[in-house]
DNA sequence: TCTGGGGTCCTAGGACCC
DNA sequence: TCTGGGGTCCTAGGACCC
């Protein structure tokens, strides 16, 4: 918790409804549901107007329409909703340079760090959001937001809360604890339906209450991080900090169906529909992973995941689909299955860790069997290999034969010298050639057999590598296709 | 006709290593 | 002829958030 008053919270006023109502006159001062129309949909935003019929967000769609039958309900359309909140979030930045966005609609400014310095005063901070306010406004076509501002995360998002909507509520250092005091203890980020109901068990109803408690008591409920979690922000203390460049730890994509499939080949092709969508966000974002998750929800709404790891990350498609098929394969489909889903994790930029040295022509072994050799390099990226010379750091590199072998990825390779090899699996070996002077090329997926690797003699093990069996091969065998 | 999709973080047990 | 202790990694599951 800061002494002054300097983290800013934004939330746009029921987003999704909201541009949809700017977007199409007629549906200004109604109803609207904006979410997953089918069976199985949810309630992703609804309008004020909406709301006074006892609709929210997350309602299952069927109860929604039952509450509010005259309500117009709309699928989302998210491009619609990107640019909008691009637009909010270019005028955030142009206040702060830490900006961390939690959603589309919703984002931490860090005023301490504010491009031109913020006068922290009640007064100050009114003026700054009216134009605020007034700037969203115009860049959106008349979008309204909430805005909260407090001495810690948990405090100004608490006051968007309050003065929702197109509120402003500014608590003053020091006013923390005796505004949380009287609130519900659900007030409190990370206690949901389970924490909820296992604190009213201990007779915990209000944040009040909740400060009574020892946190060795509570960590005997709820776990010790949790537990310390929930005390500290019990007195508003909350040093997060306000972070504005996130890392991606994980990527995914899951469908739910309208109806339960038990039908295993449907279920595989669309395994693999998933993991190449994944994929291809993997490779726009730049970032290869390591870890390979697929994921099935029961008619039952059990859920069960499956994962494996590689030695090394990956990007390629055929990799993902072929292990995540491999998962699938291991799962019990009897009784239906009403989602499923893929992911990747332990993910890297592959630049930082997983390349290691080429000296002259790449060298690559396929399967343990057969080894290729990039016959090339210059065909490959420009100006890989070859000049042997060309950097005496180089020299200086230890030789470092890399050995990767992971269920279901059937490519091992082994590389010396100067370019990089990076990524493979599954009859393909992904190649980036990158000299200490050019830096890195483009990366470029071959074919085990592709001519552009020709053949070479198998390269030797080492004693200890022979000892060593292929192990995930044999965990997570191919389906020939 | 209950309960989306995309994430984050935590826990717990087992393997493995020193 | 007995079985530590810590750290890390991996897997599976679950709570929670928007």
């Amino acid at each position: 918790m800061r002494s002054s008053a300097s983290v800013l919270h934004l939330d746009l006023d029921a987003f999704f409804a909201a541009v949809e109502q700017r977007d199409k006159p007629s549906l200004r001062g109604k109803a609207v549901v904006v979410g997953g129309v089918g069976q199985r949909g949810v309630v992703a935003t609804a309008s004020y107007e909406a709301r006074r019929f006892g609709v929210r967000s997350a309602m299952p769609a069927h109860e929604a329409r039952r509450r509010a039958s005259h309500a117009a309900f709309l699928t989302p359309r998210f491009a619609a909703y990107r640019r909008a909140s691009d637009q909010v979030m270019e005028i955030l930045r142009s206040l702060s340079p830490a900006v961390e966005p939690l959603s589309l609609d919703e984002a931490f400014v860090d005023l301490a760090q504010a491009r031109e310095p913020v006068e922290l005063t009640d007064p100050g901070l009114r003026a700054l959001v009216a134009e605020l306010k007034a700037a969203v406004g115009a860049a959106t076509g008349g979008l309204t937001a909430s805005v909260g501002i407090g001495s810690s995360k948990f405090i100004a998002k608490l006051a968007t809360e309050l003065g929702k909507p197109d509120g402003l509520v500014v608590v003053a250092p020091g006013a923390e604890v005796p505004l949380i005091e009287p609130l519900a203890v659900s007030v409190i980020p990370g206690v949901g339906p389970v924490t909820l109901e296992k604190l009213q068990r201990i007779g915990v109803r209000t944040v009040a209450d909740l400060q009574q408690v020892s946190v060795l008591e509570l960590s005997q409920v709820l776990g010790k991080a949790h537990a310390q979690g929930l005390a500290d922000l019990a007195y508003a203390r909350d040093d997060r900090p306000v972070e504005a460049e996130r890392e991606t730890k994980s990527i995914s994509v899951e469908d739910t169906f309208e109806t339960d499939l038990v039908d295993r080949p449907r279920l595989t092709a669309i395994c693999e529909r998933d993991a190449r969508q994944v994929v291809t966000r993997l490779r726009a974002a730049g970032l290869f992973a390591r870890t390979v998750t697929v994921k099935i929800r029961r008619h039952d709404f059990s859920t069960q995941t499956r994962s494996t790891t590689l030695r090394s990350p990956t990007d390629s498609p055929d990799a993902v689909v072929g292990l995540a098929r491999g998962l699938l394969d291991g799962i019990d489909l009897t009784g239906g299955i009403r989602l499923l889903g893929v992911g990747v994790a332990g993910l890297t930029d592959a630049l930082q860790d997983q390349l290691f040295e080429l000296d002259g022509p790449g060298v690559a072994t396929v399967s343990g069997v057969v080894a290729a050799q990039v016959a090339d390099a210059d065909g490959v990226s420009g100006d890989a290999a070859g000049d042997e010379e060309a950097d005496p750091s180089v020299a200086d590199l230890p030789e470092r034969p890399d050995r990767r072998w992971g269920p279901g990825l059937d490519v091992d390779h082994t590389e010396y010298g100067r370019g990089w090899i990076w990524g493979s699996g599954l009859g393909r070996v992904t190649v980036r050639f990158e000299t200490w002077r050019t830096g890195p090329g483009p990366v470029r997926t071959f074919a085990a057999d592709d001519p552009a690797l020709s053949r070479a003699e198998p390269l030797p093990y080492r004693a200890d590598e022979a000892a060593e069996p292929p192990a995930a091969a044999a965990t997570s065998p191919r389906k020939s296709p």
